[in-house]
RNA sequence: GCCCGGAUGGGGUAGUGGUUAUCCUCUGGGACUGUGGAUCCCAGGAGCCGGGUUCGAAUCCCGGUCCGGGCCCCA
């Protein structure tokens, strides 16, 4: 009986493996530049932990389950509660600020689509403890190296949840909510159609609509300020000299909004131009208050990426590391064991035969699985303590003493 | 959860309500028991699953599964 794979699942081959840890090698590298270290929650952890972050309707997106012993438990969904969680639990005593990365795995139950699935790769940093708006500074141009280094084509949007929010401070929290959430999607038809359902002061409206049309360089900061005064912009700005200081090339759109209402301040995301289809958002992070909700009120700012987005329109290929295959007569395999010990030992790798196949066929495959050498083991050679090493793409052939093995292999 | 389109050996495909399902590739073996890539030969392996219509279904119909695109959602 053949079993298929789970819905919304993928199995990796080695080629797409090394791709993939080649581009994950990448993202440690610099999120470590930065004084980064690496941190791991569990896989899975009380279901509570989710809902409580963003409500009892995430269930429905979620794996969750009983376990034997009737706990509620769920599969992560992504990594920031649960990173918030382990800094409540053990960390909120350790000199701040703390700079965590992760990369692991998440699970959602959703329709599956190209560059969505069930399970999903997550590489993130979170930097927990300042509310400065160099928190804010270092994260996207921690994410923007990162990018810019896998050379990504993408555009990264900068905005600022709080002028949103103090725009509807007055507003019932449930329809706030709800604007939010069409300003998020970008609808500007449901908001245009459910604006017109709900009594909304037509000031108000109009500055709406005003703020989320504002995207472009920080000289929108000027217009934005026209149509809120009494909001104070020098946090943006300082941020926006930072980040121009540097040269992260950004555009301010204050139409990004985050359904939930953790997000205190900045917020960013990051869009790749091509390749992606629909969901081509392969970036999100921002400032946050979210400890409070487990018992600790502290400020944090981080980002997620999406790994298997990026994986599937980076171009980066892996390097193939040289590869030696041992070929050996029949009756010597031992002692082509015993070489590829030797081939092994001078940092080679070194394939050896478990067919018993004829030498031809040793050979021939040692061609199909492109092995850069092959070190053929014969009883003439033997005598002369020697291997013949042929190079599989001349052709050439030399012998070589056993005991020259490993200084050979590293000249070549 | 909803809408649309798909599904034939491991991969890519052809064709058809009616003998043994086409071809390429692939995998294993051989021609060739001291040398790969070429050629030839032999072998292996398939109509997503379940039901229905029919004398007969891989083909037509229904349901499910999975894939692709979109919606919902996007923490």
């Amino acid at each position: 009986m053949k079993i298929e794979r789970p819905r919304g699942t993928r199995d990796f081959l080695p080629e797409e493996m090394e791709k993939r840890r080649e581009i994950e090698r990448k993202m440690r590298k610099i999120a470590e530049l930065y004084g980064y270290r690496e941190i791991q929650t569990p896989t899975f952890e009380h279901l509570e932990l989710f809902t409580l972050k963003s409500g009892e309707g995430i269930i429905e997106e979620i794996y969750a389950f009983k376990d034997k012993g009737g706990r509620n438990l769920a599969l992560r969904p992504e990594l920031t509660a649960p990173v918030m969680r382990m800094f409540v639990n053990e960390c909120s005593v350790m000199p701040k600020p703390l700079r965590f990365y992760y990369f692991a795995n998440c699970f959602r139950y959703e329709r599956p689509q190209k560059g969505r699935y069930r399970e999903f790769w997550q590489f993130g940093v979170e930097l927990i403890g300042s509310s400065s708006y160099l928190a804010d500074a270092e994260v996207i141009s921690l994410a923007y190296d990162i990018m810019e280094n896998l050379n990504l084509k993408f555009d990264l949007h900068i905005g600022h949840v709080g002028l949103l929010r103090l725009l509807l401070k007055d507003v019932e929290e449930n329809v706030a909510s709800k604007i939010m959430r069409l300003i998020d999607k970008k609808d500007s038809k449901g908001l245009e159609d459910y604006l017109n359902t709900i009594s909304i002061d037509r000031d108000l409206e109009g500055k709406i609509y005003d703020i989320i049309e504002l995207i472009g360089d920080r000289s929108i900061i000027e217009d934005a300020k026209g149509i809120i005064p009494n909001f104070d912009f020098e946090y943006i700005e300082k941020l926006c000299d930072c980040l121009d200081s540097i040269d992260v090339k950004y555009n301010l759109d204050f139409g990004i909004a985050r359904g939930l209402d953790y997000y205190t301040g900045v917020v960013f995301e990051a869009y790749a131009k091509e390749g992606l289809g629909a969901q081509n958002q392969i970036c999100g992070g921002g400032s946050y208050r979210l400890a409070h909700l487990f018992g600790v009120d502290t400020p944090s700012t981080g980002f997620a990426l999406g790994f298997d987005r990026i994986a599937e329109i980076c171009e980066l290929q892996a390097e193939k590391p040289k590869v030696v295959a041992i070929v050996a007569f029949k009756g010597l395999e031992n002692e082509a064991f015993k070489i590829s010990r030797i081939v092994r030992e001078a940092g080679v790798d070194a394939i050896v035969d478990v067919m018993q196949r004829s030498l031809k066929k040793q050979l021939s495959y040692a061609n199909d699985i492109k092995a850069d050498f092959a070190i053929i083991v014969g009883e003439e050679e033997l005598k002369q303590k020697s291997v013949a090493i042929k190079d599989l793409k001349t052709g050439e052939q030399k012998i070589v003493k056993i005991d020259e093995l490993r200084d050979y292999l590293k000249s070549v």
